[in-house]
DNA sequence: CGTGGCTTTGAGACAGTTCAAACTTCGTGG
DNA sequence: CCACGAAGTTTGAACTGTCTCAAAGCCACG
């Protein structure tokens, strides 16, 4: 038995807005099941028209584009909060996929029901909106990092992205969170080969500024790698959840 | 004395998705004015909160973000009938610039009466969800683009991306639409040099598959480009109009 | 204890950058 | 009407950040 949005487990952090009783009587309502999966198995897939949205309660993943010759972008890491499938959801159509790294939970919608929230629940519709415009923020970020920033940059300016989510989401033990993908997962997000991504992560280590085995990402100096990562802009302090 | 909705010169073309009565009547009291600036105006800027939304009516523009050292990101082109603003109207801050190239005419709207139109326009609530998840998924695009293509690959699909879009907007003339940018924005938006954009560009007249010259672009095979472009998705053939 | 998945390291190669300068166009002022 | 400067485009050439290739090392798992 899936639990009731009123028991989410994440949906107390500060980092989440409140939502009052009737919006939360509706999200229960609108939420069909709960789904838990493997790693590495696909939750939605370019091209196709799912008839559900996610939100992720636990575990990580991918959401990334193919070439037809196997190259591979990564748009973003997939964390506890996020919602998966909006855009499959009002345009009919993914672009990408998104795939779990670790084994996930789901919260799973139903998105006929996506209407009903549009007529009769404008506050829902509108946090709906500030997500998908901050989404939007964000892969604008990354437009500026793979296309302006060396590549020592972006590292750390990824990392002090992911490290801060985490931290907001209160994953974060003395410093340290938890980061269980390969370096080739962070080679793709910004368009760097491997190799180098691999030399770059060195020296960052060497320097003490920050190290990531064995799927944690430690970070001695948030600072540093927010300077470092030439990072503008902070996360905002609430946000909406679905 | 600013044009009303129901005579907007754009909202009839094909490409715009109808709108109701009420919604056009909602829509001439959304707006509050017209705007008209001269070429590199700033429309708005980052940091700031506005208390605006425009639709560009005519003109060119672009979005873009800048680091501290100056290095540019072009996120996107302005055409007619974008819309301008929607991350500030709903978050409450601009993370990005947008400025006029050539002179443009802008519709405004008041970002105060954004709150009636989720109340009581639940059709046009969700149409500014879709144009939101639109834009993510063009900057996703984006990112492939330039995280993944290389430069020759990164410049066809810029071209064509835009002449698909001007061909829909009924700007195209014999192959040719008018594109009065800088060598130098192309360059920003795809995270090249100059130079290098130049030579790329160079290539493509020669091949004669493309000339981009005093502000026009005229393409001999747009199918080649695209598929130079590796260009995956079409265009919607429909689109809301704010 | 062998195999597959991932990380690490070394070294040569190259796509794209930087520097520099010439060229074109156009508006401005003497 | 010409000289001048500003803005943009074009071309050449040297340089370099990042890539590709290659191989070794590590670890978990069957």
């Amino acid at each position: 038995m899936s639990i009731k949005c009123r028991f989410c487990p994440i949906r107390n952090l500060p980092l989440f807005s409140p939502m009052t009783d009737p919006e939360l009587s509706f999200m229960e309502s609108f939420k069909v099941g709960e789904m838990t999966i493997q790693p590495n198995t696909p939750i939605l897939s370019a091209g196709a028209n799912s008839p559900q949205l996610f939100t992720a309660l636990k575990g990580f993943g991918l959401r990334y584009k193919l070439l037809e010759d196997g190259r591979r972008q990564v748009l973003s890491f997939v964390l506890p909060g996020d919602l998966i499938g909006l855009q499959a959801g009002v345009m009919n159509q993914m672009t990408h996929n998104v795939e779990s790294t670790t084994s996930m939970t789901l919260c799973v919608f139903n998105r006929n029901e996506l209407w009903t929230l549009f007529r009769n629940h404008p506050q829902r519709a509108y946090d709906l909106t500030w997500i998908s415009a901050s989404e939007e923020r964000f892969l604008g970020e990354a437009l500026t990092a793979i296309g302006q920033k060396s590549a020592l940059e972006s590292v750390c300016w990824a990392l002090a992205r992911i490290y801060r989510r985490l931290e907001s989401l209160h994953m974060d033990e003395r410093r340290s969170v938890p980061l269980p993908y390969r370096q080739q997962d962070l080679a793709d997000a910004l368009g760097l080969s491997l190799v180098h991504t691999n030399k770059t992560l060195a020296k960052l280590r060497e320097q003490q500024v920050a190290t990531w085995t064995e799927g944690r990402l430690t970070v001695n100096d948030i600072f540093a790698l927010e300077d470092m990562g030439l990072v503008d802009s902070q996360l905002p302090q609430s946000r909406p959840l679905m």
